[in-house]
DNA sequence: TTCCAGGCCT
DNA sequence: AGGCCTGGAA
């Protein structure tokens, strides 16, 4: 009963209370009105066409990068319906040197579904927005509170950044479930007015003050409450992008031995270690039928004498990973006839300046020096 | 020179 | 989850 009471009491501290957190907002709309942009060629405008324009233009793109074509594409296209009745290569035209170029094939269809759908008028609804090509939910809210006055929550590569460091979210927050979060609090933040200037002033926060590096905390209005700011952890929020796994791999390497020879096998001039010599391989799937495969691997070559397992190691590569489990085999007699699978006895003496791979010639090394390798096991 | 961020779509 | 494409950072 006691851990039910405390864990809601928990979430409502941490959650529910910030969306009657007015002073949020309230200083978000104080520092836009004083500091944030208000010159910028798309503002000061209702124009649902203007704001839309300059939104998907602004989607990967910054804004010093999109005020020329802006105006270059208002002046071709003027208004949604000049633009949906534009060529396609037009329109291309008009996009090419922004990339993306989804965005431009989007905005034309856009435009044309907006003409046909809605006789030129962009909804009002975010949810109806989000619907067209090329409008996603936070382009959506962007156009209807800078069109319309609504109510709706952004969530940008800014506003993340800012709400990742403010409320020390920890996590990657391009991850489904830290998105998740980061939506909720983006919601439940919302003024209950002046959402143009709300959602112009996170933007501008994380466009000018919160950038990734070296942030401006100093001339912050929420450097106050910021947690990344009171823990010191500025520079390690939001989180980045966790690198792919490296894929994984691995092999059986056997070490051969007769004699004062190991038996080297020549590696194919294309793929890992293109062209080097290394140890002859077994897969890993043929490891639980280790004897029988060793066997086979190594019957046309001579007498089987004995065999054992040497140190595992690994190796990493750019683009994977990889798992060596090393066995040594030493035979009592061998056959001369293996040329054709690219193997050939090598002298023991010579390994140092043999053409092998690092970690290859590490272990080979490595055995020698215990004077294994050259004793029947 | 390489690496990475960024909103939407498939 | 990965591709799109570029500018800016490392």
């Amino acid at each position: 009963m006691k851990g039910i009471v405390e864990s809601r009491g928990k979430a409502a501290a941490g959650e529910v209370s910030e969306y009657e957190d007015s002073s949020f907002s309230a200083q978000v709309i104080a520092w836009q009105k004083q500091h944030g942009r208000h010159k910028l060629p798309w503002q000061n405008t209702r124009d649902a066409y203007r704001v839309w324009l300059s939104e998907i233009m602004l989607q990967q793109t910054q804004v010093a990068a999109v005020i020329p074509y802006y105006q270059r594409f208002l002046e071709r296209c003027p208004d949604v319906f000049s633009l949906a009745a534009a060529p396609s290569e037009d329109v291309m035209a008009l996009w090419s040197g922004l990339g993306y170029y989804t965005r431009a094939r989007n905005l034309h269809k856009c435009a044309q579904r907006v003409v046909a759908e809605y006789g030129g008028r962009f909804p009002e609804d975010p949810e109806l927005l989000a619907d067209l090509p090329g409008i996603g939910r936070s382009t959506a809210a962007a156009i209807a509170a800078f069109s319309y006055g609504r109510r709706a929550a952004i969530l940008d590569g800014n506003v993340k950044r800012v709400f990742a460091r403010v409320f020390g979210v920890d996590g990657y927050p391009g991850a489904k479930p830290v998105e998740d979060r980061l939506w909720l609090r983006a919601v439940a933040l919302l003024p209950p007015q002046d959402i143009e200037s709300y959602t112009q002033g996170l933007m501008d926060l994380g466009a000018t003050l919160c950038v990734r590096g070296k942030p401006a905390c100093e001339r912050c209005p929420l450097a106050g409450r910021c947690v990344a700011l009171a823990q010191d952890r500025v520079a390690e929020l939001p989180v980045s992008k966790p690198r792919k796994a490296v894929p994984e791999k691995e092999t059986v390497m056997l070490v051969i031995t007769h004699g004062e020879d190991v038996l080297l096998e020549q590696r194919p001039d294309s793929g890992i270690w293109g062209g080097l010599l290394s140890l002859p391989e077994i897969g890993v799937a043929d490891a639980a039928r280790f004897d029988t495969a060793v066997r086979t691997l190594v019957a046309p070559y001579g007498e089987l004498a004995g065999c054992r397992k040497l140190q595992p190691f690994s190796h990493v590569f750019t683009h994977f990973k990889l798992h060596v489990a090393p066995f040594q085999v030493a035979l009592s007699s061998r056959s001369q006839a293996i040329a054709e699978r690219g193997l050939l006895w090598y002298p023991a003496h010579r390994l140092a300046d043999a053409p092998l791979p690092a970690p290859v010639k590490k272990l080979l090394l490595g055995v020698l020096g215990t004077r294994d390798l050259l004793s029947v096991v």
